[in-house]
DNA sequence: CCTTGATCTTCCAGTTGCTGGAAGCCCTAT
DNA sequence: ATAGGGCTTCCAGCAACTGGAAGATCAAGG
């Protein structure tokens, strides 16, 4: 299979396999041509890189979770302490942008929103704030 | 001021803030010496960028949102506009880690996690999945 | 056989928002 | 004079691609 036809089927761009043959998650064949050659376990592979990435885990952890899935004698702890570290950046990064919506909605709620120049947003950004706990 | 002191007053790396003039958001003057100079206005912007980007807003966003504050005949819609664009990219980044993180802690949850090889997490990541209405 | 257009190749640059480091000048204190 | 800190510039790198240029290859049509 060619690289046209490898993107179509697992839909992923053409640039993004050859992007991950680059940093060493796939190692297609070549044909004589000089073009790359897939195999169905190279398809299997960006089938399962695709998904991993869609579930937000770094090239990185994609690279582990390919040679543990290619590992015979894995441990399955091994697996799940990458998806657990996964789920806490994950909560983290909600947390965040949750404190982030609060404020936000808050201020958005406040600002009448027409021709007037007076603006709670700006207002807040302009002055310093403690993070500390105010009501 | 130099700006070491406007780092430790404005909470910014002075790096962030030398990149900071670099693109543009501010322009302290510059001593003799060739140092920068920061006046109060400098300080007070950088104040206004921290804050605005804890709050999630990109440099762009900072950048009208920086012009919009220093225009006195400024509409408090065009802020508020851009507010809402913001919140609206929070609320969908949520959603998206939200459905994420609803996969992978199930996933997780059906993990034995000890030392055995077989894992439901491979199992899933191993085959492709409709993104359809499953349960 | 030749051309056309799709597909493939490599390589380089750009994205976002910084951050680290090198090389070198300036300033103060001893 | 020298040591140290702070300041300057510029270049590289992070994540994970994405876009585009320049050129080879292939399949189909006239």
């Amino acid at each position: 299979m060619n690289i046209g036809q490898v993107a179509r089927l697992s839909g992923l761009p053409a640039k993004t396999i050859r992007y991950y043959e680059d940093i060493g998650l796939i190692r297609p064949q070549r044909s004589e041509n000089g073009y790359r050659s897939f195999r169905e376990t190279d398809l299997h592979k960006l089938g399962f890189l695709g998904r991993a990435r869609s579930l937000g885990f770094s090239i990185e952890d994609c690279r582990s979770l390919l040679e543990l899935y290619g590992d015979e004698d894995r441990a399955s702890a091994d697996v799940k302490s990458i998806a657990q570290g996964h789920l806490h950046k994950i909560d983290a990064k909600i947390a965040e942008l949750t404190a982030m919506r609060a404020t936000l909605a808050h201020l958005i709620h406040c600002c009448a929103g027409d021709h007037r120049p007076d603006c709670p947003i700006l207002a807040d950004l302009a002055v310093s704030h403690d993070t500390g706990s105010g009501e």
